[in-house]
RNA sequence: GUCGCUAUCGUCUAGAGGCCUAGGACAGAGGACUUUCAAUCCUCCAACCGGGGUUCGAAUCCCCGUAGCGACGCCA
């Protein structure tokens, strides 16, 4: 069965994507495929020169990474083609000279104030920041093409929104002092690029997108959109619009915000996706964790596949107020956060702090449900550029036992990053031993002696298996009449450098024998 | 300045006039299990922004206030 919901994700190629940018494609990817419609990227280019292939192409990366496929877009192409404005520019000039054609805008030059609005001119003002020459300087010395703005008799302008409901505007806001004159705005700049509503109504035109589901800071752009459909509908079945434009669905999406309140942004927040990755979240966890950002499915699933959000998904079930997106902060993000760095050591940086900032929220939780349900294989081909990128020797050891030894740890982890932090004592024998372990542990209780008694019995084992281990260690502190701790947490200690690993059996057996008396012996050196 | 949107535990949320003594989850506290750390299980802590209506009955509907946020350019 055929639909036609044709939905889009059109972000601008900043350098990064935005989880704020994930949500929004997310909405717009379940809407589609809940419906069987299309969902079309597009790129928002006109205003970015530099490396603009590159920047969409981490757009491009980051949404494959979240799982979140297209079906119409700049790298595969579509009926609509091409899917860059940068590339759409013939038809701004086109929608737009027929507009002036028909007599529905017309070329002017704002005659003060550079372009800046009289509110915006008022408030420099007061704060004494005003310069009109300056803004004189900086303003586009040709005409620009303005809108009439055709309140058509209305006392408000109003449109239903599928998540918010109804939204009035009243028209007086779109007439001058005089109550009569509109205030008409531009829709092509004096240079010929057409303006963000212009070019987004028309592409959204052209591409006949049905539902226009986007963040909550557009709503008010839809009133100035509503006006260019309008205008545009005027001038349906010529060359410049052969389609008559239909006004799409429009869905607004409540903010996300930061712990600050504020709508998150680059400036302070960790807003790359692409740190989240990095910090070892799964994208399944960061979708499901996104989706419930002012969406629920109204009974009390919260960790839930992507199949059941698309099943459950609908706009009535989103809610209208803004949404916090909490992290732990225990200390102000080293650099700007935003992480649209080319420098490795400072992007490590962040990292590191994202990471501290992530234990204990919601997400990390979200991400340690979806890790304890990965399979072992799946498992080892999601940590292995993050054990890479520690530096282990992965090529030394069996896939079975690297399997064992993963698996070993993939309850004790929430991340990616963390399970390979985890596992460090299975590739590295400690340096050093951790003073406070050594204190608590092998100089009390009889630690040092029960360790070396221990380191015998060890070394006698013919029989190096889990269950054989299991039984050494527990028989040895039997026969000594001592608690299993006492042996267990020494032995700990010398294998590991600190109180914490998985059973000590377990750990033994994976170290193998030869590998864990040598680490017996150099605790025993250090300590002695 | 103008306009718009929003308001339930610290956070994410459930709640469509009686099922609300307001439910769940994360976090926090305590406990059980245990060989450390986890995981798991149990218990506890914790909210309807304020004021007026409407109604037999309001977290829910209406109005007013307050607060927060957002938007308003020849930025996107």
């Amino acid at each position: 069965m055929s639909s036609s919901v044709r939905v889009r994700f059109a972000p601008s190629p900043t350098g990064y994507l935005h989880v704020g940018g994930v949500r929004t494609a997310l909405f717009n990817w379940l809407y589609a495929r809940k419906t069987g419609g299309k969902f079309i990227l597009r790129i928002e280019d006109t205003d970015v020169q530099r490396n603009k292939e590159e920047a969409t192409q981490i757009i491009i990366d980051g949404l494959k990474w979240c799982g979140l496929n297209w079906d119409e877009g700049p790298d595969i192409g579509g009926p609509c083609a091409p899917y860059y404005q940068s590339q759409r520019m013939d038809r701004y000039k086109i929608v737009g000279d027929a507009l002036e054609k028909a007599g529905l805008a017309y070329w002017a030059k704002k005659e003060s104030g550079g372009g800046l609005p009289d509110w915006k001119i008022e408030k420099l003002k007061k704060q004494g920041k005003w310069d009109e020459e300056k803004a004189q300087a900086a303003a586009d010395p040709n005409p620009a093409l303005y809108l009439k703005v055709d309140l058509k008799g209305r006392t408000e302008i109003v449109f239903e929104d599928a998540v918010k409901g109804s939204i009035a505007k009243p028209a007086q806001t779109y007439q001058e002092e005089d109550g009569v004159t509109a205030k008409d705005f531009v829709i092509l700049r004096g240079n010929g690029m057409p303006v963000y509503n212009f070019a987004c109504v028309v592409d959204d035109v052209d591409m006949r997108i049905s539902h226009v589901i986007r963040g909550d800071d557009h709503v008010e752009n839809t009133f100035r959109q509503i006006f260019i459909y309008e205008a545009m509908a005027h001038i349906a079945g010529t060359d410049a619009v052969p389609l008559a434009p239909k006004i799409p669905v429009f869905a607004h999406l409540p903010m996300i915000f930061n712990e600050e309140g504020k709508k998150i942004s680059k400036r302070r927040d960790p807003v790359a996706i692409t740190l989240y990755e990095a910090c070892g979240l799964l994208p399944e966890a960061m979708i499901n964790f996104e989706a419930l950002l002012g969406w629920s499915p109204g009974n009390e699933h919260e960790v839930m596949p992507l199949e059941e959000i698309v099943r459950e998904f609908s706009f009535d079930r989103i809610k209208s107020a803004s949404a916090q997106f909490t992290l732990n902060r225990k200390t102000p993000p080293p650099v700007p956060a935003g992480g649209a760095t080319t420098d490795a050591k400072v992007e490590a940086q962040i990292v590191e702090w994202l990471s501290e900032c992530l234990k204990g929220s919601k997400l990390e939780w979200i991400n340690g449900e979806y890790m304890r349900k990965l399979s072992a294989p799946e498992l080892l081909s999601r940590v292995e550029p993050f054990l890479k990128k520690r530096g282990y020797d992965l090529a030394h050891h069996s896939p079975n036992w690297l399997k064992n030894v993963l698996q070993m740890e993939q309850e004790r982890s929430k991340t990616l990053k963390q399970l390979a932090e985890n596992v460090a004592l299975f590739f590295r024998a400690p340096t050093a031993l951790d003073p406070k372990a050594v204190e608590k542990v092998l100089k009390k209780n009889d630690g040092l002696a029960l360790l070396s008694e221990m380191r015998a019995v060890l070394a006698r084992l013919e029989e190096w298996s889990g269950p054989a281990l299991d039984f050494a260690v527990k028989n040895f502190s039997e026969t000594k009449g001592r608690k299993l701790g006492d042996v267990a947490q020494p032995l700990r200690v010398a294998l590991s450098g600190t109180t914490v690993s998985p059973p000590i059996h377990d750990t033994l057996h994976l170290l193998g024998q030869a590998e864990a008396l040598k680490r017996i012996d150099f605790a025993l050196a250090q300590v002695a």
